[in-house]
DNA sequence: TCCGTTGCTACAATTATCATAGCAATACGC
DNA sequence: GCGTATTGCTATGATAATTGTAGCAACGGA
């Protein structure tokens, strides 16, 4: 375990074109990576209170995640214990609240 | 295989709060969701094309993304062949190519 | 000391993804 | 028609990621 460099410079799996967007595209595509960031967008919370927040996913693929999140500069492990956004992470959470507009006149529009 | 329901009314692996944001952020958060989007933001490909652009990623894997992609309105098969989005699509698009210019900076700031 | 919390890890079982090969259908030139 | 090349799509076994459950050491309060 512990294997996952920087997952900016050496690129993550599948677009090592060195284009920083692929690398992004490919970060935020795992399993629960968006959802971190959009459960820690308001307040820090601690792994536990994260774990609630995510639906109860497994600690195992959360610290993945957020040991990823981490090197990526988004992420950090406040003093006091408790995860919370980097300005950075705070400024990529901002590029995603459009997001949720969106989504609600996704659910409008398409069907259901 | 072909058990994927519609993604957004049964939602998705892990986010069943109903939130269509949840749903979203977990159909995204699947492996070539965000990449197949991004690549089909100019113009339509054929599915060989859209392979070629994603690093010949395995047919089996984009074939499940396009059809959840199609099934939730983001992606569609053209009448004369070739993968395009829809409108819908070319807006989640919009939402996300502020993730461009974000992603440069993440590269400039970000150590590296 | 005992309890409860923190961040984090081990392990086996289940899924997802990969990589390769190949299918039926269609459209072309001959 | 016949071959050839494309299209979208599927089968299969191997590999990697994710899940679920349990548990650890470290710290703090009672």
């Amino acid at each position: 375990m512990a294997k996952q460099a920087d997952s900016k410079t050496r690129s993550v799996r599948g677009s090592r074109t060195g284009r920083p967007i692929m690398a992004l595209l490919d970060l935020l595509g795992r399993r629960w990576s968006l959802r971190i960031l959009w459960e820690l967008r308001e307040e820090p919370l601690t792994s536990r209170a994260l774990r609630t927040a995510c639906d109860e996913a497994s600690p195992t693929v959360l610290q993945a995640r957020l040991t990823e999140l981490r090197e990526a500069g988004f992420v950090e492990l406040g003093d006091g214990g408790g995860y919370g956004l980097t300005a950075m992470g705070r400024e990529l959470c901002e590029t995603f609240m459009p997001l949720h507009r969106f989504a609600e006149r996704w659910r409008s529009k398409s069907g259901a």
